[in-house]
Parts: C-alpha cells; structure tokens; sequence
DNA sequence: AATAAATAAATCCATCTGAATTATATTTGT
DNA sequence: ACAAATATAATTCAGATGGATTTATTTATT
C-alpha cells in the first residue's frame, strides 16, 4: 500500500523525518541476516562460530540464522576443516546459484545487459552499439536481451533472479553535443521514468544509480583493496565516480554523489575548469582528432594506446593533474583513506595514470588533510555492467546503514 | 571487558568488519527511543499516536516507550489539545531538566566551558582567554570551571550531566606560527590523548569532534533550517566546516571531515591556495594590520566591522569567491541540498557573506550539478560551544545511523 | 453515534542463557 | 605403540527473556 494513500492527517514526512523510523523484530532479523550474508561474502566462508564472535550475536543466533540460510539456498556447506582441537567447524559460503541479478548500463555509446551469480561472476553478456542512445531503441533491447539471459539457467533458477540495476549517466540528454547526437534527439530521456519503465518492461524491481557510482558499488562489493572510506573515479568517454564512507556506497540525495566531472580544477594559466575537460576520454578524442587521428577507429577500440605516441602522455599528465586537484578537494570534505581509479582502458594506462596522480598530488599544498594513497581499481573495464548488476543485491541482502528501518508498506 | 584480551584466534577485525555487526532486542528498543526522542526533538510536542503514527511503530509500542521515557523524566505531558473528535491527545515534550552536558571549545585565542540542557539552552559559560593554549592551562581552567557549572543544578540534576563533548581544531598544533606561538608550544598537543585526559579530569564520558564539525552539528540540531543534507562553513580565525548527509553528522573516518580550509580554491592569477588564504579572519587580519590597523584590538572584539571601510567589502568578495569555489566541489562530491555558511561575525556580515556567495557561484560552471542553494547559519558565534555540548547528546539520546548495533563491550 | 487516543492482556517472534551433544586433538598411562 | 582420559571447540536443544504486535476495552471528545 502507498504511504500518500494510507489516509493520515498529516501525511508530509519529510525527507528529515522519514529516516526517525522504528524498527521490529523482523527488522531486527533482517539487518543480522544481512550482517552474516556481508560478513560471509568479504571472507569467502566462514563457520558458524566464527561468525558468532564477529557479528557480536550468541552462537544460538548465528546457528539458526545460518541454517535458515541455507533452507533458502543461499549459502552452501563446505568441506569440515580439520586440524584443531575440538569439532571440526563447517564453514559455510555463498551459494553462486543462491540468487541473480540483471544489470543494464546505458552508455553514451551502447546498452549492456548482463547476467550475474550471487558470487559476482557474470553469467551472460548482451550489448547493443549505437551512435547515441534513444529510448525505443534501448528498451527493445532489453526486452529482447532480457529472455535471452533468462533463457541460460534452468527454469528453477530463472525465478531467483532479484532485480535490476541500472547504471544511467546522470542528466544523460545534456551533453547531446558532445556526443554529436541530433539536437535533440535525446530529450525524451529527460522526463522518462526510467524505473518505472523498465520495472515495466522486465517485471523485476528496479534500482537505479550514475553510471560510475554503479562502477563504484562494484569496486566496494569485488574489489580486492578492502578500503572502507575510498573516493571512486572512473574515466570513460567522460569522468564520473562515487563515494564509500564506513563502508557503504553513498548514492547522494538525488542519486547524483561523486559527480567529480564537474568539479573545478585550476587552470595553470588563471581561473578553472570542470574535470571533464582535464580527465576524459572525450577530451583524447578531442585531442587526436585535433592531431589528424581517425576518431571513429578510436571508438571502436581498434587503436591500441600505444599508438597514440606523445599524445598518450601529455594525456596522462593532464589526466593526472586533474585528478589530483579532484582528490585533494575531495579530502577536503572527507578524510578518505584511499582514491581509487579505474577507467576504459588498459590496465597498463590504469596504472601510469595512478603513479602520475599521486606525483601531481605530491605538488598540492594539503596543509590540514589527512594523508591518503591513491590505487588503481581492480573490476576494469566492466566495472560499470558490473556495478549495476550488484545494485539489487545491495537492496535485497548487503548490509547498508539507511535500510535497518521497517518497510512503510 | 577489552575485546582485545577475549583470546580469540583472530581478533584482527578491521574497520570494514566492525560494521557487520548483529543486534538484539536491547539495540532494537535503544533504537526506537532514539527514534522517538529525535522525532520530538524536532518537532517541540507529539502525542503517543502522532509519535506511532510517524515511527511506524504501533501505538501500543509507542506507548510504552513514552512512558518509560516518561519515567526516565527525559519527557513532559503538555496540555490536553482539545478541539477535535474523540479522545483529547496529550502532546509530551522534551524535559529541559531531562540531561545536561558540558561543551568544551578549546580554540586558538580561548577556551570555554559551557553547560547545556536538555533543550539545547545555554545554562551557564566559563571562558579564559590566552594568547596560546597550553596543555596545563586548559587543564587546569576545566579542572576549575567543572564544579562551577556543576554547582549551578540543584545536586538532584547534576547527576544528569551526561558527557563532555570537546571542539578542538585539527592538528591544533601545526597552525602554531600563525597566530605566534613560541616555536615548540604548542607541541604537546600532539602526542595527548584528549578524550582520555578530560575523561580524567571530569569523570564524564568524552566525545571529541573537529571545532567546526561540531558547530555543524549545533546547526544540524538546533538549526531552524531543517535540511537533511547539507555542507556547512564556520569562519573563525580560520575556517573550518561539516557536512550532514541524511540528517546525520558525517564526522570523518579520523574526524577530519569538513576540513574545508585545506580545500584548493583556484587563483584568478593561475594556479591555486588554499581556502584558509580566501576566506578566514586571520586573512582580515593580516590585512588589516598590512594597512596599519591595529591587530590586538581585533581580537579583543572593540573594533566594529563598519570601521574596517573598503577593507570590509574586499575581505567579504575575496571569502565568497573562495567560498563558492569551495561549494561548488563540495557538491560535486555530494549532491548537498544547500551550503550554511556562519562564523564569528554580526549577523549583518554573515548575510552579506551569503549574497556574496550566491552571487559568485552563479559565476562557476555548474553544468552536471544539481542546484543548491546558499544560507545564513541560525547559530552565530556560539555555534562551536553549542555543537560541543550536543555531543554526549547524539552519543547518548539522538538517531545516527552507525549506532543501531550492540555494543561491543 | 462517531471518532480518536490511550492502554491492558494475550500472543508472537527473535534473541539469549545454560546445558547437552558431538567430534576432534592432546595428554597420560601402560 | 596403543588406549583411555581429558581438554577444547563447534553445534544445537530447551527454556527464559525482552520487546513488538494484535485485539479488545475504556475514556473523552465533537
């Protein structure tokens, strides 16, 4: 039932009030469930006793927890360990069959969908290119793509599939020109419902986030660095990224945090500008075809970096005092403990850019801030299809601060 | 007991780990009285339905916390409202006698003590004013003052005080050139464990926060704003600030969130400093005896900000434009409902400070950006004593979002 | 008579405590 | 070298506890 309709004198909760909600016993089993199922999931397996100790909860707990997880065929037994005085403990990991997710990517320059397990491999891979996106075309694919990916497990497994999570630029329709798509030709995605829409189209509940948030949520959940409080970018055909405090995602009020393309960065020459135009693929397009290069080839990833020449370096060192700017403001704001960056590109590029941003960073004067080590990512180059496949996941079994609260109904 | 002497096998449990935490009953009611206490600490007076009603709580449960909130005296039955159909409700409020707290703001210039109730009324304040802080001097002031407050609540409330929340700048000691402090004064601020000492000192629970987080956190409490997301600027001698992210206090993975005078703020002239060189009273200092006024009388506050003549007005241009560059990143991080800037300064300042802001980051690129708007803090001055004193009273009584699970203990 | 607030009693649910069970490693005795 | 005794640890059963919910009742008002 929908809160606006339930009929109360004074139904204006605010955005402020709405998180002064109360909890129950339901609410209480469902935040240790999680509590476990992310516990489980960092650790690869563990034993019953041993997530005792680590969630605080009685061992009883933990048992009836764990086997209630394992009725529901989300976690499996594994191999008893011996080699200890006492009972061999039975660790217990996640089930890969246990639960699916779909994750569908809208880029400025194709549509991805994907199929992935409960343990973050991807099952199945469909995409769709074009010069830039248009709604019809995009939700033909996926109701086409959707089947597809249903169709490569066993009709049992079909049904676990949780939701959708969806990776969408944000304000994608306001860089038209850009991308040299017709004027406009990408406005119908200004007032389109995109959860709704595709809730429609797939019947699965839909979450949305930025595209490098998304990519963000990966690196939290599949990456192997284990920082709890990172800054996130990820340098596609334009800069996006995302924020983790305390180890959760931080999605923003309007799902629009970690837009670090529009911050500004200090010109050398006086005054600023935004990011994108420091640290972008955009921006090496420009570059190149400024130079003669053929700028199609470089989309369809027929140029390989090396060929770029000089080009490539007075990119990265661009890139890389862009970045910094970006970081030591970043910290500013919150004292992170690390920046990660990821990107379209090789992992040999990946780390060039990470070794030159933490020598630009070495040049700012961070008198004040608390130290912070910048690393590459680990998911890649697929980190945003990834990212938005784990969404559901986050909704229906990772632990997250906002979702301790009772559902409204 | 220390976790630390449990003896278990693999008691390495890193940051990220220690939020997976379980909970049980008695972290389930904790919550919901949080819940509650908050709930009506915003809203002044709720009757018990009203209260169910917005907890999502049914009224039996609501009930039942009410009255043992009631018992606790931390909450007051109000009149009857009369007037509509069925049972009159009986709006309960906050016991201003309910808890007290003590705030300590250990500045550059002086230390002060203050005593706050339940409702966030300042009952009493001791200050001393130095040229430096000194470890034995600020010990020995709060050692004094303590009993002084303490002796103004009749015995039967003193026992009410709950906690000493500190506002201590960060790395007090690395700013020691500037405000001229002998060279190696300072110094032993660095090594001292302040929670425990004060601990010491007081016999009360110590939370400690960033000068400037904590006046963010008076802001986000007793603020008349009412915005859940939200990045906040104090001016003092230098400047400092907070941020709020769905209502809650973000203080740091260190505490050092907000520290938004590090922030690089690009120069018209090329290049960048840092936010302390645009916006800060040391700034108006410095230019202010550059024209030969006289410095001491600024500190001693008997100069009034219309004597400083043109001064004024270039000191307020140089701080907006500083100011919006530094919003502009921040939302760029964070999609923040609004920016709160306050400070040491008359009202009158504060407000041409904030049309001077607003006015400046229209002039910056904020394409990819969601609109923010620019605010006058409703604190002042005092906002860092208060914030400081609201401390024990997020710790003990208020809903944050990290503090659903079981202690530890 | 209708409406709404407040609450008492009974019930439900999840966790905790303490005791019992099981399985292993280590020690001791022969 | 072998076997019994002992210590250790994982797991689970049963009962107690605490807290929220449901249902029904009382009270006060328009």
């Amino acid at each position: 039932m929908d809160k606006s309709a339930a009929g109360h004198p004074d139904n204006s909760f605010d955005a402020l009030e709405s998180r002064m909600r109360g909890s129950n016993q339901s609410g209480l089993r469902a935040h240790n469930k999680r509590a476990v199922l992310s516990l489980i999931r960092r650790n690869g397996r563990l034993a019953k006793a041993e997530i005792a100790r680590r969630t605080g909860l009685s061992p009883q707990t933990a048992s009836v927890i764990m086997r209630s997880l394992e009725a529901e065929e989300l976690v499996l037994r594994d191999q008893p360990q011996r080699g200890r005085v006492g009972q061999p403990s039975i660790p217990m990991r996640l089930n890969p069959d246990g639960a699916f997710s779909l994750g569908l990517k809208i880029g400025r320059r194709s549509v991805d969908l994907v199929l992935m397990d409960f343990v973050g491999r991807i099952r199945g891979h469909e995409r769709l290119a074009y010069p830039f996106p248009q709604v019809r075309e995009v939700l033909d694919f996926v109701a086409e793509a959707e089947p597809k990916l249903r169709a490569l497990l066993p009709a049992r497994l079909a049904g676990r599939i949780m939701g959708l999570g969806v990776a969408l630029p944000y304000e994608l329709w306001s860089w038209a020109d850009e991308i040299a798509a017709p004027r406009g030709a990408m406005e119908e995605w200004r007032d389109l419902d995109v959860p709704r829409v595709l809730a429609g189209v797939t019947d699965l509940s839909v979450n949305v986030a930025n595209d490098a948030t998304a990519a963000c949520a990966a690196e939290n959940v599949f990456g192997s660095g284990h920082s709890a409080d990172f800054v996130y970018f990820f340098v596609g055909a334009f800069i996006g990224g995302g924020i983790v405090m305390n180890g959760d995602l931080v999605s923003g009020r309007l799902g629009n945090a970690g837009a670090v393309g529009s911050m500004p960065v200090p010109r050398e020459e006086g005054g600023s500008a935004q990011l994108i135009n420091f640290a972008s693929l955009h921006l090496l397009e420009k570059m190149y075809g400024a130079e003669g290069g053929d700028v199609l080839a470089l989309w369809r990833g027929d140029i390989s970096w090396e060929s770029f020449g000089p080009l490539r370096d007075r990119w990265l060192d661009r890139a890389a005092y862009g970045l910094a700017h970006a970081i030591a403001a970043s910290c500013s704001l919150y004292d992170f403990e690390s920046a990660v960056i990821d990107g379209r590109f090789p992992a040999s590029v990946r780390e060039d850019l990470v070794a030159r941003t933490a020598a630009a960073l070495e040049q700012i004067n961070r008198q004040g801030l608390s130290p912070i080590s910048v690393r590459p990512g680990s998911i890649g180059i697929d980190a945003r299809e990834i990212g938005s496949a784990s969404l559901p996941f986050f909704a229906h079994y990772l632990l997250d601060h906002q979702v301790f609260l009772t559902d409204a109904e």
